[in-house]
DNA sequence: CTGTTAGCGCATTCAG
DNA sequence: CTGAATGCGCTAACAG
């Protein structure tokens, strides 16, 4: 059914159209509305009904313009395609979308000229307060603009230690898939990770080795660097087990990777998780549950992320400003590609 | 380096403070920046300099009060989750962008009354229009409240047919890919599906019908409706080897479902693109670009479609609103799946 | 309890 | 060519 669209040209009602009509001064109808204090019942009754009658909608930008606060934020992320940015995003629009705050969305796709448009933009905007969010992990330069409002930065940390940053931890993440691994059985694991220019791939070997050195166990082979895709793996996995006939779990650097390993390991006749164990990094849903058996992966829990950067840019706003790289903890989603029974 | 951040609680540079610095009148210098005629070159370059000295950024607030537009628009999503969204509102954030129009998103989570409350904001925020993005390309209720902005919907259409809907062009995207199975030298062609339940499932089957009826050719089989998922391509092409021993093309409903059935044609010995070709819809670059052969696949056009969305919402701010549906045009990306040299 | 006044920052009249 | 005045819609002082 078609509620018929408000008639073109129709001024929008405005405070002072309930005042009149409720028969009381702007003032009045003002402290009616927001719930002020000293005014009578009846007549917050009256302007009530009379704002109903002309659905009237407070205009966000007189409240704004006299307030000095907007209740808006910028959310700026340099890769809206990749697959990281958006559940951050997500998580930043829960957080704020739950209070009274409007989000901003501008893409810079990795250009920095178009950053600084964006940023200026809102600035002009006079948003309360921005997001960063980073295409990777490696850190990135912090904005070139002068900025008088809190920024935040997620995923990608600023290179500037003065600047808050959120990021998730991919240590940690490497630490906990081999404790994982460990946890079920496995003494002669293989890493295939991903890019090597990425911090990403790096960060989480350091969290394998420790992981490892703690347990007394040796990497299986050397850590195969390539890229993040599952023609990678497929390659790295026939090599793997070419070199070590012995291997019992494999780590990948990115369930795409994973896959990939996931195919050569069943056209090399080997069970999984039987006789190797294979887990991956992010946990994205469409390659974890298309997967025989189910992939069991680290999720970088992007989302709690985003809420994360979401809540540190309200606490900056309200109050002092934080520093340095904070970290989001990960978890380890286990499924059939690991446990038998999962 | 850190170019240090303006001093928090320095209240940012306004107009009169440019003009104060520059001994001219508010009027004038407004007028200077904003390049209105009637005003000196040698005093112009004066509020210039001022203005950048204390870099000034003119507040879109009181300037959207002033104006009665804001130069924002609302982008309402319903699924940002969901893989179709996110080109869509790439598209529309990228025709937007280059203008000087900023983007409110907001995800109501497939939930009517969190989608009231967005557009509520929205409206009180005086934004100029509005983009409803679907989850599906089902049609959906049109929006709750009365609005008195231009609203455009995209990718699913409003049931309303007063309002001007884009969609993909569901029916074309059957018709082209088997055009392009049939201009391989495809004769024996299977169509696995996806959900029934998705009219996108259901107008590519039509498609596909009218496509094969000119053709001259049957359909291998019946149509076999599913999911969207790998495991259904997987069983799907199973059932249909052991009914259709001589099928020569499959048609996918989705790429995942492609991917399955990819798997299981291998398993049984059947080569691709020789024996059977295989393709599937929505050219997701993940899934294509990872399979054995890489896949051949039909392109929604989404990212056109989000930008078609944001054009039409802009004529309709200008002028006068649009009414209907109207498709945007899919197309088909070849690859080793379908044809050998790709 | 209610109304009057002032002003947020800006662009646009209209006089000078 | 420039400046003083007006008002966009709203809230926070104050005065009644």
């Amino acid at each position: 059914m078609a509620r018929s669209p408000a008639p073109r040209g129709t001024r929008t009602a405005t405070l002072s159209d309930v005042a009149r009509l409720a028969g009381v001064s702007v003032a009045t109808a003002s402290k009616a509305l927001n719930g002020r204090n000293h005014v009578h019942a009846q007549t917050r009754e009256r302007v009530f009904e009379a704002a109903a009658q002309l659905s009237f909608s407070p205009n966000s930008l007189a409240r704004g313009l006299l307030a000095g606060k907007t209740g808006t934020v910028g959310l700026l992320t340099s890769d809206l395609v990749g697959r990281f940015s958006l559940p951050i995003l997500m998580g930043a629009e829960d957080a704020f979308g739950a209070g009274q705050v409007s989000v901003f969305l501008c893409d810079a796709r990795g250009d920095a000229i178009r950053e600084r448009h964006h940023v200026r933009a809102l600035l002009s905007r006079r948003v309360d307060g921005l997001i960063v969010v980073g295409s990777s992990t490696d850190p990135r330069p912090p904005l070139a603009d002068s900025v008088d409002v809190p920024v935040v930065y997620a995923y990608a940390p600023s290179e500037n230690p003065e600047d808050l940053s959120i990021v998730p931890d991919n240590v940690g993440a490497g630490r906990m898939a081999v404790e994982h691994l460990i946890a079920c059985g496995r003494t002669r694991i293989a890493h295939i990770s991903g890019d090597r220019q990425y911090s990403a791939a790096r960060d989480r070997v350091d969290g394998v080795r420790a992981a490892l050195d703690e347990a007394g166990i040796p990497l299986v082979g050397q850590v195969a660097y390539g890229t993040w895709e599952e023609g990678w793996g497929r390659a790295a996995a026939g090599m793997l087990l070419d070199r070590e006939p012995d291997v019992d779990a494999v780590l990948c650097g990115s369930d795409q990777v994973a896959r990939g390993v996931l195919d050569t390991l069943r056209e090399r006749g080997r069970r999984v998780p039987d006789d190797v164990a294979v887990m991956g990094f992010d946990n994205w849903q469409v390659m974890t549950s298309g997967a025989r058996p189910q992939l069991t992966s680290v999720d970088m829990n992007l989302e709690e992320l985003g809420r994360a950067a979401a809540r540190a840019l309200f606490e900056s706003i309200d109050a002092e400003h934080g520093k340095g790289i904070r970290t989001v903890q990960c978890r380890v989603v286990p499924r059939g590609s690991t446990a038998p029974d999962a």
